[in-house]
RNA sequence: GGGCGAUUAGCUCAGUUGGCUAGAGCGCUUGCCUUACAAGCAAGAUGUCAUAGGUUCGAGUCCUAUAUCGCCCA
């Protein structure tokens, strides 16, 4: 039969093809209607400096198969694209940009600088978002948004404006995470804690009015001792209390200091006696307001040491550590020196150890939000897949601190608040000052820092339909319906997505949250730069395709569980892909009219398997449905595959073949013409959100197909895209159960028959008789009602059913619940050979019935157990016991035949 | 220290409110280039469901401990 449609699948001509022809007939795209109803997800927008990882790739095509399925539901669906500023990370790859050129930001100054920034985003920005079209992702493109676009910085203008009207925005001198070498405060969330191996030095501090005796402090940071102003205890402990006032003197520094009771101090850590730095450590600076202790700083912005500091001014934190210890030990205050494990605290940009640092910074007063959050979570707002996040992100909610907003970067939204340089009063307003609101003054120092990447990101689900603008878009589109995301953003950005949400809309961001896996290399291991474990999902879509990485993904992602990744689980979703398209391939080549004309077909035509196989679809089709609303897409695509592979491909197909080839009978081909169209067209559908490209492929081939054999024309193919096409509906009716249990009956027989073949060493090609013995009429009557059925697929080329029949001599055995099957083979049965294999047979059963007897004698199983499980008992025993006397029956005609 | 997840075939993993003889893919064995597909077809082998208790008529599934691995928080 001639066709254009080649053996093999190739992804790479097809994918950009449809891409272009989705995207140029605007399918992605959507405006508010209000006779639909909407169905929002909004992206969580990638780093603009990203480039597309397996992480991204499996985010982006969760969020693809919901988005393409609900809008094939009929739902107003929109997926809101694009990315965010990411401020540290940005201008991190802009200044090593410009040391490649000797230059640095200082240099340009800032205006200077952020014109180099946004030429950067300009030409790189956007490669990721380019990515994700490689993977069919349906974005409305043409509303992609980013953080630093004029609407959204003036959404986050707005939104700073209006926390900082409500009180819920303050500044303030406090300690705060630092990163020396990002030069930037960070907040508590930026911080990743690592158990480092260090020490604890115990050092003596001596009391100024007896030089002779001391106070044992233990430290695990002795530098900052430069910055001590108190040693403190706690004051129930026994051993110190005698000494609460005294005063000590500061080693090295000469400094005077007071011995003060604190209930924060542990007796247990070190000697119970700890020095307190409020400049350093934020427990110390609760010390010190308590007890209205000045601050000592003694470190710079990059960690170099200042102060009074004498010869350790300029050094490095952690060489004025050494240098310092050295000191201690050789004028004998070090008392001992114990390895140490604590947590420390590093940078999630670039890894250095965080140093806490005191400077002003802006908060956010996180109380507030967070109740309002935990309050909407106890109404049942957010949904969280898998349930368990629940409880994660209340307990952040529960006890998180303040927020500090404030980088001291140059990129970024520039926190909108002046300062009167008269009166220092802080005007924090929309549009530029032109003088102070106090004294009218117009001499004003405009803020210097910018805000936190995630305060413009809390906001995304709303500033990109255009707040603070009530855009049309905002009224229909929000709240939005489902959120993908990783768990390593929860607190970052779903939290706080929901705190801006019930802050500026009143109303939560979104129903339900999707939390899912990590991707993993083989080993389990995070994929990371610096190891080099990553794959590429670009690399994987050129060598396998988009539709096999996406399936090969969705078949390993079971809801919320990490996936090991290993490239050769490609191979899965590429031989799946590749089988759908011979599957349709064939179906297409079957199509061709052949010159014939309409033939009018009755449902009469319509044969056993046709059927079965519709039975079997239009179950595929609820559960695949439900799998889907319940987020279980694995269990979809699962569904899909067995149905495709096992019942449509494996049965199906080689069941009708002689229809097809069989010019002759006419409405039987037809019927099967119909049948497979049918099927086809709503398979297409059903998988298209999982393999977008090869089922528009095919399906624009069934479609020309259809449009010339206007017989098999069905409604469906009138839309320009499948993507845009209806999805199946399941209908109970046709669900027949009781063809689907003679079909699996059929091929278990089928499937014993073929066992006899390939144990006697048959050829294929062989054709073999078959005799059937059954018990009851209306079971043989079943069977002669598919004898060329079952002539067909076990290859036979006769077969005979009798009631009680009769072993004939020379034959191989098989039972099937009720059912005997004898095949002939004289001269080809080795006698023991098949009596082992049934006595083999006879040991199982026997050993099954048992267990089941077993259940049935036990009383209170049959009191207990309800009764469909109880009855079902009894007919396996049943079952069982006519199994075992016909194998029985089959080893005593073994015996006596010769 | 607190919380969460995992532990099922050689490997990677499914297994829904407890209820047939615990499944799939890969790999393995045997036979097939059968006019959709060798990236395929047919047939097959493979399990102390981490360990120990408990609840129940019945536990891979629920409860309690323990072990190992991983993640998060402090």
């Amino acid at each position: 039969m001639e066709t254009e449609i080649p053996t093999k699948y190739n992804p790479g001509e097809v994918e950009d093809k449809w891409y272009r022809f989705w995207e140029e007939g605007s399918f992605f795209h959507c405006e508010p209607d209000p006779d639909k109803k909407p169905f929002t997800i909004v992206i969580p927008p990638p780093n603009v400096t990203g480039v597309l990882h397996m992480g991204h790739a499996l985010n982006n095509i969760l969020q693809d198969i919901i988005i393409r399925w609900r809008r094939m539901q009929g739902f107003n669906t929109l997926w809101m694209p694009g990315t965010d500023h990411a401020g540290i990370a940005t201008q991190n790859v802009v200044e090593r940009e410009l040391a490649k050129k000797g230059s640095n930001r200082h240099k340009l100054g800032r205006e200077k600088f952020i014109e180099e920034v946004w030429k950067w985003k300009n030409e790189y920005g956007s490669e990721i978002l380019r990515q994700l079209r490689k993977l069919g992702c349906s974005c409305d493109w043409e509303r992609e948004r980013f953080t630093m676009d004029e609407g959204l910085s003036k959404a986050v203008k707005e939104a700073f404006v209006k926390l900082y009207e409500k009180g819920l925005i303050y500044k303030g001198k406090y300690i705060i995470n630092w990163c020396p070498r990002c030069l930037t405060a960070l907040s508590d969330d930026e911080v990743e804690h690592e158990d480092h191996e260090g020490h604890l030095w115990y050092i003596r501090y001596p009391f100024r009015d007896e030089p002779h005796l001391f106070i044992t402090i233990a430290t695990t940071r002795p530098e900052t001792m430069l910055g001590d102003v108190a040693v403190a205890v706690n004051p129930d402990d026994e051993r110190y209390r005698e000494m609460i006032g005294e005063i000590l003197i500061l080693p090295v520094v000469g400094r005077e200091i007071p011995i003060i009771a604190d209930e924060a101090v542990d007796p247990k850590f070190g000697t119970g006696a700890v020095k307190v730095t409020p400049a350093h450590d934020p427990n110390d600076f609760e010390i010190g307001k308590r007890h209205n202790l000045k601050s000592v700083t003694i470190m710079n912005e990059d960690g170099t040491i200042k102060g009074d500091a004498g010869n350790y001014i300029g050094m490095d934190r952690y060489e004025c550590r050494e240098a310092l210890v050295e000191e201690l030990k050789e004028e004998k205050h070090i008392v001992k020196v114990q390895p140490h494990s604590h947590s420390v605290g590093h940078c999630y940009r670039c890894r250095t150890v965080i140093e806490p640092y005191l400077s002003d910074q802006w908060f956010i007063k996180m109380k507030p939000l967070a109740d309002a959050a935990i309050k909407a979570q106890n109404n049942g707002n957010v949904s969280f897949y898998p349930e368990r996040w629940t409880k994660v992100y209340m307990s952040w909610l529960e006890n998180v601190r303040d927020w500090c907003i404030s980088r001291q970067i140059w990129w970024g939204h520039r926190i909108p608040a002046w300062q009167c340089e008269s009166c220092n009063e802080i005007i924090i307003t929309r549009e530029t000052p032109d003088k102070c609101s106090k004294c009218g003054n117009d001499k004003l120092a405009e803020e210097t820092d910018v805000l936190d990447t995630w305060f413009s990101s809390a906001l995304w689900p709303f500033s990109t339909m255009g707040w603070p603008e009530e855009t049309k878009e905002l009224e229909y589109y929000y709240p939005t319906s489902t959120l993908v995301t990783d768990r390593g953003i929860i607190y970052f950005w779903v939290a706080r997505m929901v705190m801006m949400g019930l802050e500026i809309r009143n109303k939560v961001p979104f129903q339900d949250v999707y939390v899912h896996g990590t991707i993993l290399d083989e080993l389990g291991r995070k994929m990371s730069k610096s190891l080099g474990n990553g794959i590429d999902p670009l690399l994987m879509i050129n060598q396998y395709g988009a539709d096999a990485v996406r399936t090969s993904i969705i078949m390993l992602t079971v809801e919320g569980q990490d996936v090991k990744l290993h490239e050769n689980r490609f191979e899965m979703g590429r031989n799946f892909i590749n089988k759908v398209w011979n599957a349709a391939r064939f179906t297409i080549m079957n199509l061709q009219s052949d010159g014939l004309p309409d033939v009018q077909i009755t449902d009469d035509d319509y044969l056993f398997e046709d059927t079965w196989i519709i039975s079997r679809l239009h179950s595929v089709t609820e559960t695949c449905t439900i799998s889907l609303e319940k987020y279980r897409f694995n269990e979809a695509i699962r569904t899909l595959y067995e149905f495709i592979w096992n019942d449509f491909c494996d049965w199906y197909l080689e069941i009708i073949k002689p229809r097809l080839y069989n010019t002759d009978n006419k409405e039987s081909r037809m019927a099967a013409q119909k049948v497979l169209v049918y099927v086809l067209n709503n398979m297409l559908h059903l998988l298209h959100p999982f393999a977008p490209f090869i089922t528009e492929e095919i399906w624009q081939h069934l479609k020309s197909m259809a449009t010339q054999n206007k017989a098999i024309f069905v409604d469906s193919m009138k839309n320009a895209s499948l993507m845009i096409s209806q999805w199946p509906c399941k209908d109970a009716a046709k669900i027949k159960k009781n063809v689907i249990e003679t079909m699996s009956l059929l091929q278990d027989m089928i499937r014993a028959i073929r066992n006899i073949r390939s144990n006697m060493n048959i050829p294929n090609k062989q054709k073999l008789k078959a005799l059937v013995s059954v018990n009851d009429k209306k079971l043989k009557e079943t069977l002669d009602n598919h004898n060329s059925f079952l002539i067909r697929m076990a290859n036979l080329d006769n077969i005979e059913t009798g009631i009680n029949l009769k072993k004939p001599e020379s034959t191989a055995s098989e039972v099937v619940n009720d059912i005997q099957i004898f095949v002939p083979l004289k001269g080809l049965i080795d006698k023991e050979v098949e009596k082992k294999k049934q006595q083999e047979r006879l040991n199982k059963t026997e050993s099954h019935l048992d267990i089941v007897r077993k259940k049935l004698f036990n009383e209170s199983f049959v009191k207990n157990a309800p009764a469909h499980v109880v009855n079902a008992e009894r007919d396996r025993e049943a079952e069982l016991s006519g199994q075992i006397i016909k194998i029985k029956n089959i080893l005593q005609d073994l015996d006596k035949d010769n």
